[in-house]
DNA sequence: TATATTTGTATCGCAAACGATTTAATCTTT
DNA sequence: AAAGATTAAATCGTTTGCGATACAAATATA
């Protein structure tokens, strides 16, 4: 038997072009973040306590796909740039909850035109808006799949 | 002026879903390669050598978007798990060559069959085949504009 | 030929990711 | 209430990614 071995090609993979496209997404958007004097997953969890205000580990966890052992070193960095504060909950002790400062608050302002921007960079290429909306639909239903067959998966 | 707030909402955003699908593919492909005793970005350096067999440390890096800071100490693990070499080169002594061992070549009949059995994970999904096929399209499109962004763009 | 520049690789340090383990608090069950 | 199970964070060790830097070989230029 003839194993295909044109599946082994880069070109074909699908694993590739994601792994790629996402340390890509992270460079665009480090000239951005270097003003704000925060890297990128630490954006990621700006962008959750802005959205949804105060909130334990675990929940920022959850939503961002990451473990306290991944959060928790990030977010003492947050820390001392002042922009978040991390306290045991009172009710049950056992909880951190993260909130932010208004510092944290402040860089909200100073963020919110980075997507447009990012976005922006794509209007003169190859690629349509309708194109990008199909794109992000595909991507939210794989994220989803692959998040079901992953921690979905182990109860 | 009221800034768009939602533009800051973790759903509307591009970049998250990338970020977490390409952590949850390579979660996917963990449990195959930990078989083969390999990391992911492993497998993609033998991904690039079974395709294009012994070449440069620059061309691997070129073909995976890598710098040699990343790839030399993760092709020494390579290496001291036998499944390439590195030789300087005779005609220019800057470059190594990375050359696949028996073991290495021997490692792509085993690693064959992996790309089916992750595909074949998205059968039963809401996923459509020729929805992959022109997701898969745009994602290389969108590599090949935020590269050129990127290193292609500082020439 | 001597010097300067470029090129290819390697080193260092920091910040993620993540599996495995640990610690402390809370909940269950008796 | 005490024992055991569960849960939330944190810690530890290994592997990536990458900016900054160093260094040696190769090439270009004076």
């Amino acid at each position: 038997m003839d194993k295909n071995i044109t599946d082994l090609y880069l070109e074909n993979q699908l694993c590739f072009p994601l792994y790629a496209a996402s340390r890509l997404t992270t460079k665009a958007y480090a000239p951005y973040l270097n003003n704000l004097n925060i890297t990128y997953p630490q954006y990621l969890v700006m962008l959750v306590l802005w959205q949804y205000k105060e909130q334990s580990v675990n929940e920022i966890g959850e939503r961002l796909m990451l473990e306290s052992n991944t959060l928790t070193p990030l977010l003492k960095r947050l820390e001392s740039k002042e922009f978040l504060l991390r306290n045991r909950s009172k009710t049950d002790e056992r909880s951190v909850i993260v909130s932010l400062t208004e510092k944290g608050n402040a860089l909200k302002e100073e963020a919110s035109s980075i997507p447009t921007k990012i976005m922006g960079s794509f209007k003169d290429t190859s690629i349509s808006e309708a194109e990008i909306i199909s794109f992000k639909e595909t991507l939210h239903k794989l994220v989803a799949v692959l998040d079901q067959k992953n921690s979905g998966g182990k109860i």
